[in-house]
DNA sequence: CTGAAAGCGCTTACAG
DNA sequence: CTGAAAGCGCTTACAG
């Protein structure tokens, strides 16, 4: 910057505030300034006006894992927006470990970015939530972390909830499962709750859902498919808290020759996946990945700028797709 | 930082060289530094280190779309590599626009981050290449950029399409279509000429072979795959360059009753989806993008280390993945 | 309208 | 072993 304003005959104080508009100088003037900016092939130093500044024009999102499609689309959600803003995106997998959590709290919440928005997706013993109040501008999405002041934004899972089950009970359904993560997680918690409230609506006996909880991975859906198969008397259909445990159910009922759709019928949770292709196309509660993450940028400037926000967390709504995973019951 | 020094009766200087390790104190001055540490609750601000510095300890990594599951799992990738070193990551989404392309190449390579992981899937007019080489440590990979210099980590495409080839041949096909991304880069190109190649090999006519030119989407696989079907001798075979024009196959074949593996046979490539949950579970190359992802991360340290890089871009082996989308050839 | 100067919070060559 | 001081490249309150 120095030698755009020696080139220029104008004070580095003058450059700056042209540069950063915050003046507005005779037409020949900025021309001199711009072309020497050109010539120079000048380019400002981020990390000076940070440090000047005491901000960055970027924020961070921690996420358990981009490898996760909903986490990538998440992130993807994001990335559009915070570019829309003008704002750098900082990419933190934690991996759902706690420290990794902790750790990228620190380092980003002195001063490395101006502001985190939080995806997590394990129960915290208080020690997160303690980093996330002292920390700046924090937004909490898709999962709640108990104790925390933050803006908030979740899919409206009661309702999700209640759109699985009265789909499935429309269809007929009594005895039904669902596979939720795990236990204690809000997410969990607050579809199963829908799931209830629905069969409560329809004067069902709550006692024929059982539940099967531990967390959105394949894995826990191959082990709880296997486990809600092999009791007395198997579910008619069932309700997977998340795409990726609907995946595990859809292998297990492909090794055991258990038609979906036919044989047992299933609705998937987040839809983020081509659950359109698979064997038979799932039906889903589709999360609006693209609204959340959106809407989290939106509420990350207000927390950034001191507006006070709104106490309540945000909702968004979700949707029931139907495709060709729920049949009549069988037996 | 100088409160610290200032309740230790020690210089900033003294201060900072503990922090950064480069001094070895007696113990009681470096416990007392440690505790005024703790109790004033200090950290470092990255920002004045930058500047100070002259670099980051973060890296940039361009991507088309974290949205896209290949991208996305090689982001994850690179990001948990970098987090190995050390090393933030700063995540740029070009959305495949030249512009993006461009703004993040200028932005951050001046300062921002140490170096860049620059994944594009268009081709270049030669504007980009030459902000490549204009900036510090760039490492391409996936996809090549005509004229740069930079270290390169490609997948093995050419082996991956001649692996294609022959296990369609083994299993009795002659007649066949390759699906590709845009016919001008690197990567649709050598997958076409591996796969090429092993007709050759295998002494059949080249000539009974078509080509299907256009992106890496699932919309283009829908059109090329229409385009294909409606040709007045269609293949009994299809080589799809990557999960996506796979999955647009599957979507026409499955709403036109052809039965993939039975009517006609389909391989894949990448291997990022759960291809083996599809309808039927679909044959492919697998990539090996953890590999490329730490690698990329690897060089890249090299790059910024000034170390000369080797001319030769890197090749990362691919894999065949039988699974139950090929079968014999039907008319 | 424009500039000199202090300050943002670090690192490190140079002295002692 | 330790410190004073310059410097990294910006921004902006204060003067003129």
């Amino acid at each position: 910057m120095r030698d755009v304003a020696e080139a220029t005959n104008l004070s580095v104080a003058t450059v700056s505030r042209h540069i950063n508009g915050s003046i507005k100088l005779p037409r020949d003037t900025m021309e001199r300034i711009d072309s020497a900016i050109q010539r120079l092939n000048y380019r400002p130093n981020p990390h000076a006006r940070s440090l000047s500044l005491g901000r960055t024009e970027s924020i961070g999102v921690v996420i358990p894992d981009i490898a996760n499609p909903f986490f990538a689309r998440l992130a993807a959600a994001v990335e559009r927006a915070a570019a829309a803003y003008g704002l750098g995106v900082m990419l933190c997998a934690t991996l759902n470990q706690k420290e990794r959590e902790l750790d990228y709290l620190q380092r980003l919440a002195r001063n490395h970015v101006d502001g985190l928005i939080f995806v997590t997706n394990r129960v915290d013993d208080g020690e997160v939530a303690r980093a996330i109040n002292a920390a700046k501008a924090v937004v909490v999405m898709d999962e709640d972390v108990d104790g925390t002041t933050a803006s908030k934004i979740f899919a409206d899972n009661e309702r999700g909830g209640a759109l699985a089950a009265r789909h499935l009970i429309a269809a007929g359904h009594r005895r039904m499962a669902y596979l939720g993560g795990a236990a204690s997680l809000m997410s969990t918690r607050e579809r199963l709750r829908g799931f209830q409230s629905a069969i409560d609506e329809a004067g069902l006996d709550p006692a024929l859902t059982a539940g099967f909880f531990g967390s959105y991975t394949i894995a826990h859906g191959l082990e709880a498919a296997r486990a809600m198969l092999d009791a007395p008397e198997p579910p008619t259909a069932v309700f997977a808290a998340s795409d990726e445990i609907a995946l595990g159910v859809l292998t297990v009922c492909r090794d055991r020759g258990i038609r979906i759709g036919r044989d047992l019928s299933l609705v998937a949770f987040d839809d983020v996946g081509p659950l359109d292709l698979f064997d038979p196309p799932l039906t889903a509660i589709r999360q609006d990945v693209d609204s959340m993450g959106w809407q989290s940028v939106v509420r990350m400037l207000d927390a950034i700028k001191g507006e006070d926000h709104q106490a309540a967390p945000q909702r968004v709504p979700v949707e029931l797709i139907v495709r060709a995973s729920v049949g009549p019951p069988v037996r």
